[in-house]
DNA sequence: GATTGATCATGT
DNA sequence: ACATGATCAATC
């Protein structure tokens, strides 16, 4: 048995789509001990494990860069951690916001717009009574951007990003956004980014970042039907009160 | 039970 | 430092 440490990047998405669909149904300890690699016993201090694990099996190829995960084909990898109807668990982290400057930035030009213009959205099982080596990858989907759902996002968008060019963005919770969120998006809550208040001055502010809600990612999978089942079946006592 | 604000690990 | 990958856990 051969262990390989890195995929390459597929050259096409017909190739992308292809290797997905191969790891639907695999464990995150099968993946993993195909990279010599052990999924954590939880994800309190390997909250990317199963990100990382994806874009290695996948041949992702920008690291840690601000590019999309598939340079040559222009897409994005998210993952989504769903419940056993199919629901997400989590939000989505889109990117990080240029404070000082966003304010200036048209929607066409935005990140966010950006890096959502296509994503292979990959579910997997998230759910905590599941244990991390146990939970399954589902049937990935490559969704790209349609003109109703951008609507739906530049309204958002335009909404926080003008709060936040008018310099007030510590008025920001969130609490704002039908389907795009703005929350802290940092080391900690002592982390500072610099960032402009209403009179055009310089402050330090928290780093914050662009999410999808739940709500949101789960509409757009169940719209095109993701994770089929995975053994939701088994009467192990979750009866809801 | 859902959601917001806080936090963790790794790579460049 | 700051980007990537996100989930945790207190609170609503």
């Amino acid at each position: 048995m051969t262990v390989p440490t890195r995929v390459c990047e597929p050259q096409t998405e017909a190739e992308l789509i292809a290797r997905a669909r191969a790891l639907s149904g695999l464990s995150f300890a099968e993946l993993a001990q195909r990279f010599s690699l052990m999924a954590p016993p939880d994800l309190r201090r390997a909250k990317g494990f199963v990100g990382a694990l994806l874009e290695r099996a996948l041949g992702a190829s920008a690291g840690s860069r601000a590019l999309p995960d598939f340079e040559t084909l222009g897409i994005e990898l998210k993952t989504l951690p769903v419940d056993g109807r199919g629901r997400a668990l989590e939000s989505t982290f889109v990117c990080t916001i240029p404070l000082a400057e966003i304010g200036e930035v048209e929607w066409q030009a935005s990140r966010v717009r950006r890096k959502l213009s296509r994503v292979l959205w990959i579910p997997v099982q998230g759910e905590r009574e599941i244990a991390v080596p146990e939970r399954r990858i589902g049937e990935p989907l490559l969704w790209s951007l349609t003109p109703e759902v951008e609507a739906r996002l530049r309204f958002d968008w335009e909404e926080l990003a003008g709060i936040i060019g008018r310099g007030d963005v510590e008025s920001i919770t969130g609490h704002i956004g039908r389907c795009l969120q703005i929350r802290p998006k940092a080391a900690d809550s002592h982390a500072r980014r610099r960032a402009i208040d209403a009179d055009g001055v310089g402050f330090a502010a928290l780093p914050r970042g662009f999410y999808l809600r739940a709500s949101f990612t789960s509409e757009i999978v169940r719209a095109h039907y993701a994770l089929s089942s995975y053994d939701t079946s088994s009467g192990s006592g979750e009866t809801p009160t």
